[in-house]
RNA sequence: GCCGGGAUGGCGAAAUUGGCAGACGCAGCGGACUUAAAAUCCGCAGGUCCGAAAGGACUGUGGGGGUUCGAUUCCCCCUCCCGGCACCA
């Protein structure tokens, strides 16, 4: 045992035993490796499933602290549900198509397939270390064409149901590069390559998936999703956006004949509104700049184009910076009238700064005196304000009284709006919606902020999208029978940015499978939020090549149980999965309607105040983490520190606690274990001492907090400290088993024993309450107690309430809500007898000494109060 | 501006249903072991004040108010920090 080698911190080794973390977790973790089908899910089980996932990560080439605290909250959940008797399925995979690899092929002229997947190698040999568990035999790697070949089925199939179009949208396009550019290659305005170069918006032609056809039941199925936290869904719920109101048409007036000749004849401008009820109080039209009737209504005014151009200028700059919603409102006449179909009432059209093109129509009607911004709009230009709704009041004086404008609450009652006068704000909005579908100038509608999903990326490295032009049969994608399209490889990444494919004849060229002719195919791939939507599926049934995944199989797994990661991905991902899933209800291949029944979003690792980051110099390595401390005490201490929803702030001190807390551990099981005791594995003694009570006690309570907090709030970390207390408990009792001599008087102390049968129970059970938390040092543990079966299936250990119950109480007293005394008493006191034993305690006589108790309160097991005059 | 989350010792935190505030850990201090140190073990520890000590008094969960016998916990107002959304018509 004793051996001089070099301790994990550099520091020789001294003499006494000590554990070595990384002893211990080199002999399991070859052990482990060598086993392959170690955490294999069952296929055909009679158990209960169990579905525990955690995000998959980009491969980056190294896994940091936040990937560690996720991946050791869900593999003590998977190890705690394996040792319930479930079976588990607990997966890994790689969102491995992205930017960074073609950053990294320019840099280092690597092609970004070697680098991926050079990177995946190095971070799966860290997961391995760490001890995760992962099934590795159903791995999923989306860069590679046995997934992507399924994006480009799924792709077949929006296009088929008419889920799939394309549409023109706006790219970033660098002059210099010549090509397009990702958001977060854009800096202030400029290329990131070129920093005196200003990012252009160009429009292309781009493939759009048609999430809106579901957005009423990813907003509706929101409700059922009560496994998860509330902050997610209201962020979903805020960017889908539901908004109700009226569309209404307003004619472009053709009357004054000096406007006869240009603009567009019999044009009409459709607005959006939730307030048709203040229609009577709209003051003008507001048209975003970028507003098609705009171009037309500036096409022979020069000087109204330049001002318009300028307006659009000052919103790209507001959008580039993040402040729209900041800038100061501008805004030109157009010199033309639009007709309010309600009171035919001529008012005039103007080109706003503040109105955006990609909400409802893009044009709203002014109503100055109901809304916040339309108010500080007419302000500035001297617009008319007119009153429509006043508050509706208990008070009569009060509803008669002007508000103080604008008044934008719904209370309110009508005026001056002909014969809605009088009618209050809902029901005047039902029936003037009502009123314009009647009359053929309106409707009652439904807006939403949700957008279809822009799919296409013009970039290498992603999943090609399966379609195909040509001249004489327009645009045909590709027979499912002639997938996948494999990614060209053998490109010279460095000259080729963007849509590389455009100079790879051999790719591009390809003939046309309705007419045989010459054809080009699509050179766009698809954005990396496609991989992520379904790759939980191709978990269940991860070598299929005849479909994504076989649905009886995905049927008996879904949905996920728990799903755990990062609250950044609580929109787009979590949105966009949702959406995969009610597409696939919808072609038949799954039954669920929701992916997830439960979702966890851990809170970020930070240091010093700041989120890790390379140029705040505060990022904490997991490899050199684990050299120093082993693998155990950087999960452990990324358990310990906070619970897990909370941020971490990491600590080195605070994982050499750990350390010094599992060499504890080891070192209490290396020194008290007896597994060749006869006794080891006999019955506890029918007679337990008072001090061995006690112990069990502890032990049966905290079998019970830590199996309380998996089941309930995964508060971790106090699991752990319970653990802490169980051990710190036992060692003491353990010490004071032992003769021991007192060192100031030199007495020696007869110790009380705890019997074998005892102290294995509490070994067997503390190693099972750590292995979720700690594998490596609880397998090892579990050895040197001489069990034989796997701990990674065995049974998590049960508490006996009757045995965890206290039997004395130590009931504290107040006097008029003080504490003053305490008093020992059976747990089960009743009233008379906790005030009979506080009253003959001193310290409460002295404190009630000449008043008089006018009050009792008695909470049994909790406190006594006694409220005295 | 709107919607979340948060604020508790020197630090990370705990208190699960309104009932002993500070469990557990870090850092600190004192002691044991050691020639010495490291490691390990034992003990002390919110603050202020009184006391030689044992012990005791007061005070204390961002600030102010309220409900209650009793509030870190519930209600109202305010400050600061973090996250998300933001001219959404």
């Amino acid at each position: 045992m004793q051996e001089e080698t070099t301790a994990p911190g550099g520091n020789p080794r001294s003499n006494d035993e000590r554990y070595d973390p990384q002893r211990v977790e080199t002999k399991w973790f070859a052990r482990w490796q060598n086993d392959l089908e170690l955490y294999a899910a069952e296929a055909d089980s009679a158990k209960k499933k169990y579905y525990v996932l955690e995000m998959l990560p980009y491969p980056s080439g190294a896994l940091h602290m936040g990937h560690v605290r996720n991946y050791a909250i869900g593999d003590a959940l998977a190890r705690y549900m394996w040792m319930n008797g479930y079976n588990v399925l607990h997966p890994m995979g790689w969102d491995s198509f992205g930017l960074p690899a073609e950053n990294a092929a320019i840099q280092n002229n690597t092609p970004p397939r070697q680098w991926t997947l050079s990177n995946i190698a190095k971070m799966k040999a860290q997961m391995n270390r760490l001890g995760f568990a992962y099934d590795w035999s159903r791995e999923v790697t989306t860069c590679l064409p046995d997934y992507y070949r399924w994006n480009q089925w799924f792709f077949l199939k929006f296009c088929e149901k008419g889920l799939a179009y394309r549409k023109k949208s706006k790219v970033n396009w660098c002059p210099k590069c010549a090509t397009v550019l990702a958001n977060e290659q854009v800096v202030d305005g400029c290329c990131w390559r070129h920093e005196d170069t200003r990012v252009e918006q160009r429009e292309l032609e781009q493939w759009f998936l048609r999430i809106t056809k579901y957005a009423d039941e990813l907003l509706r199925d929101l409700d059922k999703l009560d496994g998860w936290p509330e902050k997610v869904r209201t962020m979903q719920r805020n960017w889908i956006g539901r908004s109700e109101g009226t569309l209404i048409d307003f004619k472009l007036d053709y009357s004054q004949p000096q406007h006869h000749g240009f603009g567009p004849a019999g044009a009409t401008i459709k607005v959006f509104t939730t307030r048709v009820d203040t229609i009577y109080g709209a003051t003008s039209v507001q048209l975003a700049p970028e507003h098609p009737i705009v171009a037309d209504l500036a096409a022979n005014n020069p000087e109204l184009r330049a001002k318009v151009d300028q307006l659009i200028a000052e919103q790209r700059k507001a959008k580039e910076v993040g402040d729209i919603g900041e800038i100061e409102k501008h805004g030109v006449p157009t010199g033309r009238y639009a007709i309010n179909p309600f009171n035919g009432e001529k008012i005039p059209v103007w080109v706003a700064n503040y109105i955006l093109m990609d909400y409802g129509t893009g044009a709203i009607m002014s109503v100055p005196a109901h809304d916040d911004r339309d108010h500080e709009f007419a302000k500035k230009y001297k617009l008319e304000i007119r009153l429509v709704v006043l508050p509706v009041s208990t008070d009569q004086e009060e509803t008669m009284t002007e508000p103080p404008l604008p008044f934008v609450a719904h209370d309110g009652m009508l005026i001056n709006s002909g014969p809605y006068s009088g009618m209050e704000c809902a029901d005047a909005i039902k029936t003037m919606s009502a009123f314009a579908e009647q009359n053929g100038f309106g409707k009652a509608t439904v807006t939403y902020r949700l957008k279809d999903w822009g799919i296409s990326r013009q970039r290498y490295w992603g999943t090609p999208i399966p379609m195909l032009y040509c001249e004489k049969d327009g645009i045909v994608p590709v027979p499912e029978k002639d997938l996948p399209v494999i990614l060209p490889e053998a490109i010279d990444i460095a000259h080729a940015l963007g849509s590389p494919f455009g100079g790879l004849p051999e790719f591009v060229n390809t003939t046309c499978p309705k007419c045989g002719g010459p054809a080009r195919r699509e050179t766009d791939t698809m954005d990396t939020f496609v991989d992520s939507s379904w790759y939980f599926y191709r978990y269940t049934d991860a070598h299929n090549n005849r479909a994504p995944f076989d649905s009886k199989t995905a049927q008996y797994w879904f949905p996920i149980d728990q799903y755990i990661g990062g609250v950044e991905h609580a929109i787009l991902h979590l949105i966009y999965s949702r959406f995969w899933t009610k597409f696939m209800r919808d072609l038949g291949l799954v039954t669920n309607d929701e992916p997830i029944a439960r979702l966890f979003t851990q809170g970020m690792v930070i240091k010093d105040g700041a989120k890790m980051s390379k140029s705040l110099g505060n990022v904490v390595s997991p490899d050199e983490m684990i050299a120093r401390y082993g693998a155990d005490a950087a999960r452990l201490y990324s358990l310990f520190a906070a619970p897990p929803d909370r941020d971490l702030d990491w600590q080195d001190s605070g994982i050499e606690g750990i350390q010094r807390f599992l060499g504890r551990v080891y070192r209490f099981v290396e020194t008290h274990a007896r597994p060749q005791d006869p006794n080891w594995r006999g019955p506890l003694p029918g007679q337990l001492s008072v001090s061995n009570r006690n112990l069990q006690r502890k032990l049966h309570q905290t079998i019970k907090r830590v199996t309380d907090d998996f089941r309930g709030r995964w508060h971790f970390n106090t699991c752990i400290s319970a653990i802490m207390e169980l051990l710190n408990d036992a060692n003491r009792r353990a010490l004071g088993s032992e003769d021991v001599q007192n060192p100031s008087t030199g007495e020696v102390v007869k110790g009380e024993t705890i019997p074998p049968a005892l102290m294995a129970e509490v070994q067997r059970s503390m190693v099972l309450l750590l292995a979720p938390f700690a594998p490596y040092l609880a397998h090892e543990l579990w050895e040197m107690l001489g069990e034989k079966g796997s701990l990674l299936k065995a049974p998590w250990p049960k508490y006996d309430a009757a045995l965890a119950k206290e039997e004395e109480l130590e009931i504290p007293v107040q006097i008029n809500g003080k504490l003053r005394g305490r008093v020992v008493v059976p747990a089960d006191a009743t009233e008379e007898f906790v005030v009979e034993r506080a009253l003959a305690d001193e310290k409460i006589q002295s404190a009630i000494a000449g008043k008089q108790i006018v009050k009792k309160i008695f909470v049994p097991g909790k406190l006594l109060n006694l409220v005295v005059k």
